[in-house]
DNA sequence: CGGAACCGCTTTGCATGCAAAATGAATCCG
DNA sequence: CGGATTCATTTTGCATGCAAAGCGGTTCCG
């Protein structure tokens, strides 16, 4: 399958990437992530490195690399095979990601030193508030939207102050399906509900850290995550809405 | 100081295995953990190849491997250099595999099909009780007990059902001061009360786990886990214990 | 007819060597 | 005398080629 489709071209972005390695990395994940081979398909090293224009070194650690992420599963003297998911496991990646968010969250209000911690937080939040308010979510503001969430949970993970738990989160993100912005849907394709049930969480994290409430934190950030249930429920119904979602290809049916 | 060291042999366990890469990552590992680098050193890559025997390309893949453990930090073009940490790190490394273990607990709780589900549980918990019943906790009783105490968790997270979970607790314990056992001490080193309170807490977790308490699960296999903080206490109050201590070196005091 | 052994081809694992980037020591300039 | 600059040396990043292990198809034997 890995030799049906043409020679890829690199964006300017993953050209600018300086190493052959970073660069082989980058277009290597996307070619994944976009189904680009089949899943449980064993990846050979040869013919992908004449395809990627780099040689077997930098592609073998681009490998490794995307191994450690879980794209790939790693088969000593046998090569590399793309790694195939069940909905099982995509619900306990998103479970996971609420799992670590809450503790994230718990600490955050464990640690808090200082109300104007919670700044960026409160920006984030009243930005997304703004955007929904003012309009329809129309496609650059969904765009906009997408980036302000990402502020959002990242704030929330540079409360916490543990390296250890952001590396873990991290790490836990990397697959495609389990990051915070995979399954938001569109509002003319989800259930436009969820966005303000999305804000309100929002809000409710930030008063629960100010208070030190950590309990309340840490449930509502593990709730906020299942609204990537929910919408990675509506996408499931819906065989259109699920080739619009990153790594849909990967989704074992 | 890489060099101060003669060159190094290697163990009968890590000679049979197969690859140049696996070798150099065990060896590295150990390496590490034991202190044959300064935190923060930089490692060049060709005078550690030719101490370890191995040409540069293996010794390249094992020094990725053990930087995705979090043992090392990869800077570009400049190498790789050994990470330090805290006790604040520690502390939140221990708590964090509190936290996943916690979930796996409560995953297994409510995802028990049968009362036989938790016969390995069970085993391994009446063995350790037995051990400890029978007799002062000898030397080689002790290894019997880490080797019990880590049969316990890894049953316990097969029990959880949830690859996801098991791939995010394996990585959180690759830190050699998160894993379970990482700071078992002696009875005669530290207090001789936790490893009763530990099977209590083991008993406590079947239980709950059995009778589908989730919320009382996840509780306490968090606490248990902070069976490991206690005894990291006793350990950095008494430097020549924590000289015994695996990774002891790598803790910014 | 079924399974084991053989054998050619493919693929991975690794060693070596070269080019580019980083380091750091000596020099130059303000 | 302190900070920028240059240049030799070191070090990383990568390409190439070879050896060994895997794979698959065929043959051989029971």
């Amino acid at each position: 399958m890995q030799n049906e489709s043409g020679p890829m071209k690199l964006s300017s972005a993953e050209a600018k990437s300086s190493s052959q390695t970073a660069r082989a990395t980058l277009v290597l994940r996307e070619m994944i992530i976009d189904g680009h081979f089949r899943p449980n398909e064993r990846i050979r090293e040869i013919p992908l490195a004449a395809q990627l224009d780099v040689s077997r070194i930098p592609l073998r650690l681009a490998l490794e690399r995307l191994a450690h992420e879980g794209l790939l599963e790693i088969r000593p003297t046998r090569g590399f095979v793309v790694q195939q998911f069940t909905t099982g496991d995509i619900y306990d990646a998103i479970e996971l990601r609420g799992i670590l968010e809450g503790a994230a969250a718990r600490l955050a209000s464990e640690r808090l030193r200082d109300s104007r911690d919670l700044a960026a937080l409160r920006e984030a939040s009243a930005e997304m508030d703004a955007l929904l308010r003012n309009r329809k979510l129309a496609l650059e503001a969904f765009t906009k939207y997408i980036e302000l969430n990402a502020k959002f949970h990242s704030a929330l993970i540079d409360l916490c102050r543990s390296r250890i738990l952001k590396r873990a989160i991290k790490q836990a993100c990397a697959l495609p399906f389990a990051s915070p912005s995979a399954f938001l849907l569109k509002q003319s394709e989800g259930s436009p509900d969820l966005f303000f049930i999305a804000l309100d969480q929002h809000r409710g994290i930030i008063e629960a850290i100010s208070n030190r409430e950590s309990m309340r934190a840490e449930f509502l950030a593990r709730e906020h995550a299942r609204l990537a249930r929910r919408n990675l429920d509506v996408a499931l119904d819906n065989r259109e809405l699920l080739k619009s979602v990153r790594g849909a290809k990967l989704i074992q049916i």
